[in-house]
DNA sequence: CAGTATCCCAAGCGATACTG
DNA sequence: CAGTATCGCTTGGGATACTG
């Protein structure tokens, strides 16, 4: 077992960010393609007040910026959309939906197929080390102290 | 955009599971190969009630068990080990420290670590197609309806 | 349409004390 | 040591109404 100071593991202040169900389910829908307020609040079914605070939460995080848009004809509305600092949480929502497809999902089976978009194969998030060993199991990885430890507790 | 079903999405079935701050930080602790109630209490410091709550959640849930050991001379104890579906966890926790290290941690580098325990190399997370390809980013998926899809909103 | 304002109520935190 | 019991209090959810 690794003597690390858990108040500086970067899962604490990724959670901390992250936060709660809400802000998930936001994200989710931001990874869908999904920008408009009133489509996330369709679709999350998630009180106005809520989604609102969401948002606005991921904007001053840098997760999720708002952009003006205007369709021809129309007046000038905008949409949520995700920064680069929102797009490298794709691997987050990735592992929560493959383990959900495992065992939170019904009998039908994964809603949902990741797909490469050059080659059409199915995607899927691995470990891998810098060897280039695929690795199975968290029983296949060792912690160790990195640049940034200190050890407490 | 996908079309797709957000009832039936399994990152909200997961994050139902998961639920909150407390709770990622008890799979945390578990991970890390902290398994007793005091260890956890101390080490996270989260008030006593939470922590019992949480770990009662995980275990009815499956994540955890509780096992009884004796150290020699020892009245019984018991700990709260990962079970196998605990521990198909990995890859969230993993994906959520690295973007941690990333975006949420100090100057001072990642606190931890992880190495291949048969070769020492550096561990890392990532999103790799059935023809082996690997993809940088969520720019290089394609959502498609899978098995169990269902169109709704 | 995209929010903000308000209000009420339930859930959950945090502290302290108690039990096996 | 490993929890359970209790409690005051704050936070945050959910509904409704209002504004640009």
């Amino acid at each position: 077992m690794l003597d690390y100071d858990p108040a500086t593991c970067a899962i604490g202040g990724a959670v901390a960010i992250l936060g709660d169900r809400p802000t998930f389910l936001v994200l989710r829908e931001a990874f869908m393609g999904v920008r408009r307020f009133g489509d996330m609040l369709r679709r999350t079914a998630m009180p106005r007040q809520v989604l609102a605070d969401r948002l606005a939460h991921l904007v001053a995080e840098g997760l999720l910026r708002k952009a003006a848009y205007r369709d021809a004809g129309q007046r000038t509305r905008h949409e949520y959309r995700l920064t680069a600092k929102g797009l490298d949480l794709y691997p987050v929502l990735v592992a929560l939906m493959q383990w959900g497809d495992r065992y939170a999902a019904g009998s039908a089976g994964a809603p949902i197929l990741l797909t490469h978009r050059d080659c059409g194969e199915p995607v899927t998030l691995g470990l891998v080390c810098g060897a280039r060993h695929e690795l199975d199991s968290a029983r296949d990885v060792t912690p160790l102290p990195g640049p940034g430890a200190r050890k407490i507790a």
